[in-house]
DNA sequence: TTTATATAAGACCATTACATCCTATTTAAA
DNA sequence: TTTAAATAGGATGTAATGGTCTTATATAAA
């Protein structure tokens, strides 16, 4: 469903979001580290992020990656996935025509469309503030705990 | 959403359901041409699909692809999705950890849920014939018309 | 039984996604 | 102003997906 770039990005900017609650930067080392994931891929990934301003980089000793607190609350999954990702998830053609819309559909176009509507709302409506709260009261889990 | 192996396979089985009801064969040659993909890697993926027994193939002169009538409503997309893309778009964890379930979720286990359910829910209830018909009565289309 | 016309299938090539490595550049503190 | 610790980013390597080519095999009909 997602890339791989994109997985990693979700949850760094998870783990990221948490620590900078407590005002903590971090590396791409524990970030990786943190969300089991290939440390240098994980790094290009967060330079993407900065670019896209869902993060930010402060270079340099004692830097690392954060967000500011008031911003954690209003960064919506959509934001994450379209920075990586782009948004072919939910407004490409599910078989790939160039065109395809109500007036020139293509076979599951109208099956599609619900399924793609939800998707986009859920991506919309999630924000990264819900998603650290889950993972500091250990709702959810960043990767299979191996103690 | 789908692999490309996977789109051209609905494309394909769409144009051959059609055929099949006037009770006519079509090449790997026809078929690639109606749904715009390329020629011999259709045919890898029809072949895929008769191993698969969703369509049939019948080699020698006046051979081709073939769906038995009859099977033809009964052939849900689910099954070509399944034959070739596996069901990770469906069960798969949405940020790809190995184990993710109710009693260990990944941070967007619970709002997927219901996306995922709602896509399986129209692979399983959406099947060849549907689709079949509304391409007959120009409903929707294979490909872009160049005319 | 030969021929023309089909699909089957393995080997190969191309492109993209995934991942690593190495060398800048930046900056706080000694 | 030097050093250590951090991100930035280009070059490169690897694996999976997408796509081609060539040869084998099957079969209806002449």
């Amino acid at each position: 469903m997602f890339s791989k770039a994109c997985e990693y990005g979700i949850k760094a900017s998870i783990f990221i979001a948490i620590n900078s609650y407590e005002n903590r930067r971090v590396s791409p080392k524990e970030i990786s580290k943190e969300i089991d994931s290939p440390q240098a891929f994980t790094a290009k990934i967060l330079q993407d992020l900065v670019r896209h301003q869902i993060i930010k980089s402060v270079q340099g000793a004692h830097g690392g990656f954060e967000i500011e607190k008031d911003a954690i609350s209003t960064i919506k999954l959509s934001q994450i996935v379209e920075a990586i990702d782009g948004d072919s998830i939910y407004s490409g053609c599910g078989l790939g025509l160039h065109v395809c819309d109500d007036e020139h559909p293509c076979p599951v176009h109208d099956k599609f469309k619900f399924v793609r509507s939800e998707l986009k709302h859920m991506l919309e409506n999630t924000n990264l503030e819900q998603l650290a709260l889950d993972i500091k009261s250990g709702t959810s889990f960043l990767k299979i705990d191996k103690d």
